[in-house]
DNA sequence: ATCGATAGTGACCTAAAGGATACTTATATG
DNA sequence: CATATAAGTATCCTTTAGGTCACTATCGAT
């Protein structure tokens, strides 16, 4: 065993590992635009309406999306006992400084587009 | 087909798409721990140097991601006639750049890693 | 009695990333 | 002759992300 005090599974004991790994997270495929349409609705928002705001996200996908977004305190889920069901999902503070953060690295990574693709062009093999 | 001038396998019209593309990479496993080691050797550094510097990263593992950093533009590539073969790699004025970019985030990750780790405690699911 | 609405879950599949291990090449050295 | 060296490739395997499609529960409305 690796640890004195052994962790139980995916606790990460560093706190450069653990945000390298919540980074690593919501650099996938959809986080971000999740995330995205959480800021624009400046309120709670329910599930379906995050679905029809994501482009081409699955429900299963959107699903996993926002669980992990919650698991790492970037957003809320509030449930309330109706039916048909309702579930509202909110931006937190903590989620709103996220995008403030990487805000600026997109806007760069967008304005450089030009060099990415010149150095594309150049490659070969 | 979705294009009047048809794409080669891989080129990406639109900058938006791009510049998610290339972050996208830079967000893997390794990316930015080579570029790290790059940028610490504040010039030209041989593939073994590299290997070395990267904690827990295999040859071929290296090779890729070493590759991946020259075709979007953030490190060159150096071949030595010689035997035993000599390929220095060195870190770009982009390269550089994302790096700077991506600092700023990661220092604020890692200043909120208390506040990932209480969510992560808080959830259950 | 059946339908539609909401917010999911479950079983299954594919593609991509990452990883282990063995092999290659040419030369110099012992 | 055998060995070491540097920078990889080739082959195979496992893990993870993402995706498809079917299914569920409950209630009010038709």
């Amino acid at each position: 065993m690796a640890h004195a005090l052994s962790l139980a599974q995916n606790e990460i004991a560093d706190d450069d590992a653990l945000a390298r790994d919540v980074l690593g997270q919501v650099a996938g495929r959809w986080s971000l635009g999740v995330l995205c349409v959480l800021a624009e609705a400046k309120g709670p928002i329910r599930f379906s309406r995050v679905l029809d705001g994501v482009d081409g996200i699955t429900a299963k996908v959107l699903t996993q999306a926002l669980r992990q977004l919650e698991r790492d305190g970037f957003a809320t889920r509030t449930i309330y006992a109706q039916v048909p069901p309702r579930v509202e999902y909110a931006l937190t503070e903590l989620g709103l400084e996220l995008i403030e953060h990487v805000d600026p690295l997109t806007r760069w990574a967008t304005r450089r587009a030009k060099d990415f693709r010149a150095a594309r062009a150049r490659f070969v093999r």
